[in-house]
DNA sequence: GACAACTCGTACAACAGTGTTCGGGTTACC
DNA sequence: GGTAACCCGAACACTGTTGTACGAGTTGTC
């Protein structure tokens, strides 16, 4: 919106900042524990009363966008900051031990939004991520260190579908959670790795 | 003596038992596309009315469970058919092909049940069908032809992470059903293989 | 053919969650 | 210190779902 100023939106008070940033980090925290969370139940959580959560987002749904899209813009901030550009299959290592917290917290988030929000919105914010692991697999194969013979949004998906069940098994305390990054790296490397030779030159 | 053993229902009409059928795969349908199908959605797929469906299961939650139990029922039924007794590699390839289907059905109608039961109740249900992908990759380890420096519980988990991933991506039209089975044997068994492999070096 | 089993549709109560309104209290900011 | 922005809690209407009740119609089975 206009940013003008011109009286007409005048700046938001310290506090009420403040309490956005928490209302999104209780939804994110709620959301990621329970894909079911109540407005409520986030308020709470948040240590604030339900109606004032109203003022800040006009529904559910605005609230679970914005949450899922700090979520991601957090996700993708610390991911920006990693050096990717050595050997690929390393670099793939890198990346799972940095996007495993992401993805833990982001699981149950990403579920609740492809419930509420409307089809399509949610694969929309969730590119940028992506793309940067596709970018990735393709150096990957273009330098010959990675399989070429399956498709790139297969070998994506696979990952994202990996670090997803993990985070799944760690909330139902069938895995340690310090255990899955090695895990889900000693399993997806050789599973992209090329067919023909797995030569580390 | 007349043997007036009391039956609650003495003998139930045929097409009452035919009805329940009809309800059973109705509900397995709808929430196999759609985790929170309401009972009226399920009654309407049945060709049913919604109260004739409370005649048969005194809740919604018993219906869950049912529907379940013979979703698993079949899988586990299909399952036990097949020959598993060559390569382990092999035979998890077949194992793949085989409860590839049954995983797509299965995959929301689980997440249904892990809402709407209490917890652990669908690990218990789900206990048996595991536990033949569990002891088929312990053979596959024992003959070394499966890797060993993964715990197996994981490698169970990775089976059926990527499985129900893979439906995921169907249900949303990233990935033609065709090509599903191929794509996860082929991601999976590299990953399962011995890091040493014996094709390789 | 008769009876019981089964079904149907509508209607109802109960409950949970969303989104809004209102009046009164608190606090940041000039 | 005054004002407007902000927060609070309770109350309300609305929606959707579950589970139950009733009366009447239909159909399998002996």
């Amino acid at each position: 919106m206009a940013q003008q100023h011109t009286e007409g939106p005048p700046v938001r008070r310290a506090d009420a900042r403040q309490n956005v940033d928490r209302i999104l980090e209780a939804a994110i925290t709620c959301l990621g524990r329970d894909a079911h969370a109540t407005m409520g139940e986030i308020a709470a959580t948040a240590g604030l009363g339900r109606v004032t959560v109203y003022g800040h987002f006009s529904s559910r749904e605005a609230l679970v966008e914005a949450a899922l899209t700090r979520l991601l813009d957090q996700g993708d901030a610390a991911l920006a900051d990693l050096d990717l550009t050595g050997d690929p299959r390393a670099a793939l290592r890198t990346l799972i031990e940095a996007s495993w917290l992401l993805t833990a917290r982001a699981g149950a988030v990403l579920e609740s939004a492809l419930e509420t929000l409307p089809p399509g919105r949610v694969q929309e914010l969730h590119a940028k991520p992506a793309r940067r692991a596709e970018a990735l697999i393709r150096r990957g194969r273009r330098d010959g260190v990675l399989r070429s013979d399956l498709p790139v949004d297969w070998m994506v998906g696979v990952l994202h579908h990996v670090m997803k069940g993990a985070a799944a098994d760690v909330t139902q305390g069938r895995l340690a959670a310090n255990d899955a990054p090695r895990l889900i790296a000693e399993t997806l490397l050789p599973a992209f790795a090329p067919p023909g030779g797995p030569a580390d030159r």
